[in-house]
DNA sequence: ACCTGAACACCGTTCAAGT
DNA sequence: ACCTGAACACCGTTCAAGT
């Protein structure tokens, strides 16, 4: 089996299935990502798989931080090229905000990263997206800079919330049973101390998450549709 | 020393000093986040600050994800209590902000945790704050659901960004610094790929982190204030 | 150049043993 | 009831040694 791994110097051949590259080092980590989230991704865990050593591993990526960069990278990017070219510059904000949604609902793990390391290049990319269609929107330049940021910010902290529901063990990955418990547990708080959370716990069962996200990023299209000379679609 | 921390049965007395209880835990805990960050508290760390071993603090603390738990929450709620009540429900919401962004860049690693365990106690206590605004706003009953958890996504998103720019240990600390190779680097990016970035490179350094927080917030507010039958003070 | 795998310096958590 | 600290089962990362 090891010496199937072998192969003659020179140029290697990289479609070789064998061969240990960064490339395939990255998809066997979205593998283990996707099947045992976060603490399922260790470098001995991901070595095993690729039947090599931890020290192979470090020679193709620096470290866990690293990794875990082009995972949320790759998963983003793939996201973002699935978005479409659209004619009114809303639709395709929003369709970009679908878009990572979607792609964090499928691999949580990667909300919490991308809420990690916002300097990392999966997060240009969102931003640019976003920000060229605010100035197609026509929105004043001064508050392209404020509007993209607010709406990345919501997009991350969504993210960031999907990835800890995702996380959370309770109920056996059952989101029925989960947000049922939930609802009755906010049932039974104080009326005087929460009277909001005691409201909303009956609109919480079969509430749509997608819908929600969506909603959101129209409220801010919204406001942002004050701003400029042009308004947002509505 | 260790003898100084024996005490007669009974009722135990609360105020001596030696004595290890769940709240001089969660403050020496709260300490040591904030001199050496997340990676800084371990349960060796805290035993050892504390002059006990790990079992003591287990006894007291499940483990640690509760730990952090009620760390984040002690933050939280001092936040909150310091918030006053405003006239216009919009002020208390902007309050309610720039309170927790606040709290959070004193304390950053509060912004991580919030957003990795959104059903915790802090969370509630924000909803439940920020909801009742929404209802004084007289924001329609099916649209409170929903205004509220963009508000709270939009302040997580950000939570998140700043953890993560306080954990970011270029350039040793210095903001200003960051700023700006971030600029600079920002500048060198393909142009045609990545114009947007270019543009708001020039807006990054000296730009004012609470004020574009505090931008955002007003954007959803806007949003909000097309919702219902009265208008979030613009 | 690329891979191996033992070794190092850590973790969180448990638990028999103490007081 | 509360505390001690060694022991257990892990980590990420390094690095001499191999091919």
């Amino acid at each position: 089996m090891r010496s199937m791994t072998r192969h003659k110097p020179g140029r290697p051949d990289r479609r070789r299935a064998g061969l240990l590259t960064r490339e395939r080092i990255v998809r066997a980590a979205i593998e283990l990502l996707d099947a045992d989230g976060e603490t399922g991704l260790t470098f001995r865990a991901l070595a095993k798989r690729l039947s090599t050593g931890s020290g192979a591993l470090h020679w193709h990526v620096a470290d866990k931080h690293e990794l875990l960069s082009a995972t949320t990278a790759d998963v983003v990017t793939a996201a973002m090229d699935r978005v479409r070219d659209r004619a009114a510059p809303a639709d395709e904000i929003r369709d970009v905000a679908l878009g990572l949604f979607d792609a964090i609902d499928a691999h949580p793990w990667v909300g919490a990263h991308l809420s990690r390391e916002p300097w990392q290049s999966a997060m240009l990319q969102i931003f640019e997206r976003i920000g060229m269609q605010l100035r197609a929107l026509e929105v004043p330049d001064k508050a392209q800079f404020f509007a993209a940021t607010a709406l990345v910010n919501y997009v991350l902290g969504v993210a960031g919330q999907n990835a800890a529901t995702a996380r959370n063990p309770a109920h056996g990955g059952d989101r029925d049973a989960f947000l049922a418990a939930t609802a009755a547990s906010w049932s039974e708080l104080d009326p005087e101390m929460h009277p909001f959370i005691r409201q909303i716990a009956k609109q919480l069962p079969g509430h749509d998450d997608r819908k929600q996200f969506l909603a959101g990023i129209d409220l801010i299209l919204a406001g942002i549709g004050l701003l400029g000379p042009r308004r947002a679609r509505r």
